[in-house]
RNA sequence: CGCGGGGUGGAGCAGUUGGCAGCUCGUUGGGCUCAUAACCCAAAGGUCGCAAGUUCGAGUCUUGCCUCCGCAA
């Protein structure tokens, strides 16, 4: 069996450490990022990996830094890892350490390279409105993301999947196809190719992108930016000074009602709420104020009133 | 000790200077209509998050606690 180092922070990594630690791989040690004041009240909360490595008893390192910290690097060669896997880091692995295991490091990645290379690439593939996308294992080197492809598996996109739910199944598929590639690269049958350069890039999210920009989105876009934002930041519009942040929606064909794109066009409780777009109509069917729960529709205009004709900026 | 907003019938909310606990919806019963996510009438359903304090009197004021949420990271 190979001894493993691995290296991920959230839970989309600790899937994956959970699946190698399951199929009785000897974990050398994990590596995850430092513990941080993190949520209201700025308590310290352990990272998904760090909580289960604790659980089994591992070997946990978290550095500040990876790059130019010869203590770290001092230390990983000390446990002599076959390879490293790591799986959304969150940190650039310096030639030092990738030089390491004698099999390498490999990387999970959260879709079908080279498209989407970088930090968020399943947010990306559904705020693009992408049918499909997939995992993929690669051996890593100093470029993001840019390593020779081992494995990679497909994966299709729901016409309603949101960025949690895609997040969870490709956490799930990911943890499996890096098994596999441990498995294949430990009897030697692990393939290798080399990426075509027709890469894509899926940069960090900036938080500006919530805001819904009524004149120029279409229903199908504005769709898109919900799913693709839930459940990270939720895609938002103004009222008045009231912030409405929407959850999930629904594309409503279009009828012959034109008015302004943003304007509320039904507000009921019992026939909820429409919107009018550049090119339809939108239904909302789970919304959030300031201070307040998600809800769904009904629940929410029972007590919050919207004037019908008002536009949504 | 990061900043801030809440917890009121089943749901979502209102409740003014402390003075009989309200609204919309749902539920139950009845009525009306060719018909409706329609309309009319009636009823049930609340120790106002928990505990203590101030007061003749607290949903409302003071203190502590529990709990949910938004921003910021």
């Amino acid at each position: 069996m190979l001894n493993i180092v691995f290296m991920g922070t959230p839970d989309f990594a600790k899937e994956s450490l959970e699946m190698i630690y399951n199929a009785k791989y000897n974990i050398l040690g994990v590596v995850t990022n430092p513990d941080r004041p993190n949520g209201r009240g700025m308590k310290t909360v352990f990272s998904p990996v760090k909580e289960f490595a604790i659980e089994k008893e591992l070997k946990i390192f978290q550095p500040e830094k990876v790059k130019n910290n010869l203590e770290f690097v001092e230390k990983i060669k000390e446990l002599n890892p076959d390879i490293i896997c790591v799986v959304a880091y969150g940190k650039i692995l310096p030639k030092e350490i990738l030089d390491i295991p004698q099999y390498g490091c490999i990387n999970l990645h959260g879709s079908k390279l080279p498209k989407y290379r970088g930090a968020a690439p399943i947010q990306w593939a559904v705020l693009n409105g992408e049918k499909e996308t997939g995992v993929t294992t690669i051996y890593m080197n100093e470029e993001m993301d840019a390593g020779d492809i081992i494995l990679t598996k497909d994966v299709e996109i729901g016409e309603d999947e949101t960025t949690g739910e895609l997040w969870n199944k490709l956490s799930k598929i990911g943890a499996e196809l890096l098994l596999e590639t441990i498995n294949k690269i430990e009897d030697g049958t692990a393939p290798r190719v080399k990426q075509s350069d027709k890469c894509t890039f899926a940069p960090m999210l900036s938080k500006q992108i919530s805001k819904i920009n009524w004149k120029t989105t279409t229903s199908q876009q504005i769709k898109n930016l919900v799913r693709g934002l839930n459940p990270i930041f939720g895609a938002y519009t103004m009222y008045g000074e009231k912030k409405l942040k929407f959850w999930k929606v629904n594309v409503l064909k279009p009828e012959h009602i034109q008015e302004l794109p943003g304007t509320i066009l039904v507000a009921d409780d019992k026939k909820g709420l429409t919107i009018q777009t550049l090119d339809g109509a939108i239904e909302v069917l789970e919304i959030q104020t300031d201070n307040s729960k998600r809800m769904n529709i009904c629940d929410f205009l029972r007590g919050n009133k919207l004037q019908v004709g008002t536009i949504l900026n």
